[in-house]
DNA sequence: ATCAGGCTTCCAGTCACTGGAAGGTCAAGC
DNA sequence: GCTTGACCTTCCAGTGACTGGAAGCCTGAT
């Protein structure tokens, strides 16, 4: 199969699935002609890196999780250990933006926001004022 | 004042307060030997800047916010607006991240995580398992 | 024969720094 | 005066995960 049916099969763009060989996620053969001849474990494997990268799993996450993918004798334990730290990163980024949303709609909320110059969020950046949270 | 104390007293690396001189939000002076030389005005913009980017606004927005903040005639909506759209972006990035944590702390309540080798994580990300959520 | 569209490689750019190398400057101590 | 160590300078390269674009080859249809 060529690079444009599969991406348009896994929903990754052709310069994607390019950047994956790059990196050695992936390793199609090749025709005769030099295109890349993707074999069906070429597309599964494109098809599970698409949806690892969708649950936000770094490239070196998505590597990992591969290689456990093929390693038959891999202990699940593993695979729970990688999902739960980024599960982790996940919920701290979390809190981080829930932090920064309150401060910001307090701000925002004190702000008249007309045409006059006077202004609580430039005065919360210029630490003139007290600071929200 | 040397960008040592100036790093010091603003909390940014002395790095980052180049670089910020490279991409134009300061101009500091220079003394005879060479040295940036900071004036009450840079440190303040600089501590402004370091505000600005701790509550997540782009180097742009700060750019914005910046100049209206050093504009007397600016009007308080035009800083608002930035504001509600940075607020925006965070609201979106939030709900997009407790999507992925609904989806993954699902997963990982599913992997009993011990020493056998059968793994729902494994399962949903090679498609071969219905989609949590 | 020609043309559109797909494929190839390679290079540069994104964002906001960060690390490191190579070298100039300054203040203190001997 | 000399050394030492802590500053400061510039410049270049790397980060993550692509993305855009240029230049050129290949394929299938008209």
């Amino acid at each position: 199969m060529n690079i444009g049916d599969v991406a348009d099969r896994t929903g990754l763009p052709s310069k994607t699935i390019r950047y994956y060989e790059d990196i050695g996620l992936i390793h199609p053969t090749r025709g005769e002609n030099g295109y890349r001849a993707f074999s069906p474990e070429d597309v599964h494997k494109l098809a599970f890196l698409s949806r690892s990268r969708s649950l936000g799993f770094s490239i070196e996450d998505c590597r990992a999780l591969l290689q456990l993918y093929e390693d038959r004798s891999r202990a699940s334990a593993d695979v729970r250990r990688v999902a739960e730290e980024h599960l982790e990163r996940i919920e701290q980024k979390i809190r981080e933006l829930e932090g920064l949303r309150s401060t910001l709609s307090h701000l925002v909320k004190q702000c008249h926001g007309d045409g006059r110059p006077n202004c609580p969020i430039l005065d919360d950046l210029a630490g003139t004022s007290a600071r929200q949270q």
